[in-house]
DNA sequence: CTAGAGGTTGACGTAGCGTCAAGGTCAAGC
DNA sequence: GCTTGACCTTGACGCTACGTCAACCTCTAG
């Protein structure tokens, strides 16, 4: 009382070709083979059959599969440790998501820019050599990692300092203040400090907060952070002359 | 003013193995080829690996990103698509991790018997005959995939209704009422209501229903859902006898 | 006897590289 | 000038779980 490989594949709603593969590595063995080569399979087949395309369809892999119906291993326990990887799985897809997400927020809107296009702009675009000869490393993915690393809120507060900085350079410019008064350069010392806070090994050099100065100014979408191009001239000379004198 | 393959992996965070992948598959070939065949990399290469590794993290495939890096398609559009992508594959985790917890627990606790043990046993296991010649083609997988596409409410309210319905039978059976008689038969009644919400298109049959009945006092751990062996012979009797008039 | 359905093995394709393997090239030290 | 070690090249297999031809037998019904 037997079935050909078409028709049991058709019983357990899967194909033969699978129930070849599955005789190549071992998983299932048809249970008889005629003189001419076909396989058949019995009863016994159809329910370890049957076993492993339930196990298959919760995700597990074939070894996987294998260790349970040879009785290695645990049906449950094995369970157990594929329901942990799983939820990695999740999560990573979850973190990519919120990536995804920031990254369209920010190529749609062409609104504030955000802490990544701010790193990453001054990191590479502009600053290849210092980047290199800075960090030298992967400063750009680190710089990602870093973005990513943080809580939703902990993005958000980061976010907050940085429109309120903005906000009072505006301020400040608008004044006609002098770049190298006591105010300037108060504000300049809460940027380097702003600045500081993005990641925990990358000094802030002399050289970078007048280079990061100069591409405010000559990038008009860090500029348009800054009240435009004459906001963002008063904020590089104000870090210049910070950074000349404290750095 | 070029690099080295593995200087350009260094500064770009990744390995010269990847790049000279990219080089196969057309995604960023070096800026020059020396006469030795070394690969040399420059700033306008080093900036597109960049987008590349970027695109990459965020988990583009290559040929995505190709599209994207040579104009074809806008950044935006090309993300918006692919976070549609990775919210299904999020929902089909999800999914799968429900399968696999509920399967846990059903290992595990040798508690109550769930729908898919209920069915799976019933279909493969006791009467893979029936199973083949009323259902033939994959009744398992599909009555799998019924249990796993209703929402945690619609499996809880089928749950609820089973748990009801084993109560009343119990009741009936210990009160010492007759199979034959109204209340046991109204009983028999909801029982094939019930069973008929399971799925859309197998009929519950004269056969099925006794059959089903069999197996009910046969298998203990069915038993155990209506008192036990006596209890499952009263649900038996009556099932035989409602199916015997009614269908 | 013949057509058509079904069976067999063999081998390539898939995504994105990791990982040898075998063999040139370059810079530095003797 | 030679050796050594670091770095470069191309070529090819490996990984997951089969899908999909291709070329070629076998069985069954008319």
């Amino acid at each position: 009382m037997d079935w050909s490989i078409q028709e049991i594949a058709r019983l357990a709603g899967t194909t033969s070709r699978t129930l070849r593969h599955y005789g190549e590595v071992g998983l299932l063995e048809p249970s008889r083979i005629g003189s001419n080569g076909y396989r058949y399979y019995d009863g016994l087949a159809l329910a370890r059959l049957q076993r492993v395309l339930m196990l298959r369809d919760l995700g597990l892999g074939i070894p996987a599969i294998a260790e349970v119906l040879d009785g290695q291993r645990d049906d449950a326990e094995a369970l157990v440790g594929h329901l942990r990887w799983l939820e990695q799985e999740k999560e990573r897809l979850d973190r990519q998501i919120a990536s995804v997400e920031t990254t369209i927020r920010k190529l749609k809107g062409g609104e504030q820019l955000m802490a990544e296009e701010m790193l990453n702009g001054f990191d590479h675009t502009h600053y290849k050599e210092e980047v290199e000869e800075r960090w030298g490393e992967q400063s750009y993915r680190e710089s990602n990692r870093w973005w990513s690393s943080m809580s939703k809120a902990e993005q958000a507060a980061w976010m907050q300092r940085q429109k309120q900085l903005a906000a009072d350079w505006q301020a400040a410019a608008t004044a006609g203040l002098d770049p190298a008064g006591d105010e300037a350069q108060a504000l300049a010392n809460r940027h380097a400090d702003w600045l500081r806070g993005i990641r925990g090994v990358p000094p802030v050099s002399r050289a970078y907060l007048t280079g990061l100065g100069d591409m405010y100014v000559a990038d008009e979408r860090f500029a348009a952070n800054y009240g435009g191009v004459e906001g963002a001239s008063f904020v590089r000379d104000a870090l210049r002359l910070y950074a000349e004198r404290n750095l």
